[in-house]
DNA sequence: TGCCCCCTGCAG
DNA sequence: CTGCAGGGGGCA
């Protein structure tokens, strides 16, 4: 469920509450949903300080020091809730049915600090924490397949053409969604994008025009920055480190829609199933 | 390049 | 009880 708006959401967060905390220890209730490099343990955690909290696509990178990196994916269950221990004393504290609750049933990696304590939350354990040497996170393989981002320069409608150019047999919400073209879309900003830009999810690259493609780069940039500035989608485990949920979901125009009437021509929305994902759209706006 | 898998919970 | 939810890895 995570794409770029509501990864950036938790990241604006966390860098909030984080930058220039030291970790104390971390604890890893989980094996499988953390990944220390060569030589690293769960361990080396304790007494590295927290520098920056950076997003590449739909990952998160909090940079350490002694040159070291947490590298983050939230996938689809993901959380990263920080509960400061004065919440935890206040009663009247607006997250303190969270505080009840962490650490969760679903809580894999807990960070210690000194003012609160970070739960990494992961409900289906597709997500992970990677810790490792920050020079290796650009070499990291995750890292190197990700594409240009919507927000980046080099995003141009002519480098959005270029690559449906190149994808003439794919499907034009597959190239939208292929994090290696373009960083940060997944299945909801895909569809409110094609929304946007009138286009059919299902329309071959080589049967999308100059202009749909000019239209698209615009609509993929609208959608991701409605996300964004709504806090992003809370249909189910999107939740701000704070723990409260986003607004996005009041603003979709396709995606979680079917069977509601098109919020602008009252067609009813409809839902196929494309690529393995659930695509929503509106038959009569998109064609 | 498309499809199965990784997982768990919940709707139908 | 079955199928669906979906980001991304891996494979044919």
């Amino acid at each position: 469920m995570p794409e770029l708006p509501e990864v950036e959401t938790v990241r604006k967060g966390l860098e909030k509450v984080l930058v220039g905390q030291t970790i104390r220890s971390g604890d890893i209730l989980y094996k499988k949903s953390f990944f220390p490099a060569k030589g690293l343990t769960a361990k080396s955690l304790a007494g590295l300080k927290v520098k920056s909290v950076a997003r590449q696509g739909k990952a998160l990178v909090i940079s350490l020091s002694k040159d070291l990196s947490l590298l983050i994916h939230l996938k689809m269950t993901g959380q990263l809730i920080y509960i400061d221990k004065k919440a935890r004393l206040n009663l009247g504290h607006p997250s303190n049915d969270f505080v009840a609750r962490m650490p969760s049933s679903h809580t894999r990696v807990i960070f210690h600090f000194a003012k609160g304590t970070l739960y990494f939350n992961d409900q289906r354990k597709f997500g992970w924490v990677k810790l490792l040497p920050s020079p290796l996170v650009a070499e990291d393989k995750f890292i190197q397949k990700l594409g240009i981002e919507p927000f980046d320069k080099r995003f141009t409608p002519d480098y959005l053409w270029s690559i449906i150019q190149r994808r003439p047999k794919s499907n034009i919400k597959a190239i939208i969604s292929d994090q290696s073209l373009v960083a940060g879309l997944g299945n909801i900003y895909s569809d409110e994008a094609l929304f946007f830009a009138s286009i059919f999810p299902t329309r071959l690259g080589k049967n999308v025009k100059r202009a749909e493609a000019i239209k698209l780069a615009s609509a993929m940039k609208k959608v991701l920055e409605l996300g964004i500035k709504y806090n992003g989608t809370s249909l189910t485990h999107h939740r701000t480190p704070e723990g409260s949920t986003g607004d996005m979901q009041k603003f979709l125009m396709v995606y979680d829609r079917k069977g509601s009437p098109c919020k602008k021509c009252k067609t009813i929305i409809k839902k196929i199933r494309l690529n393995g994902r659930g695509t929503n759209y509106c038959p009569k706006c998109q064609t």
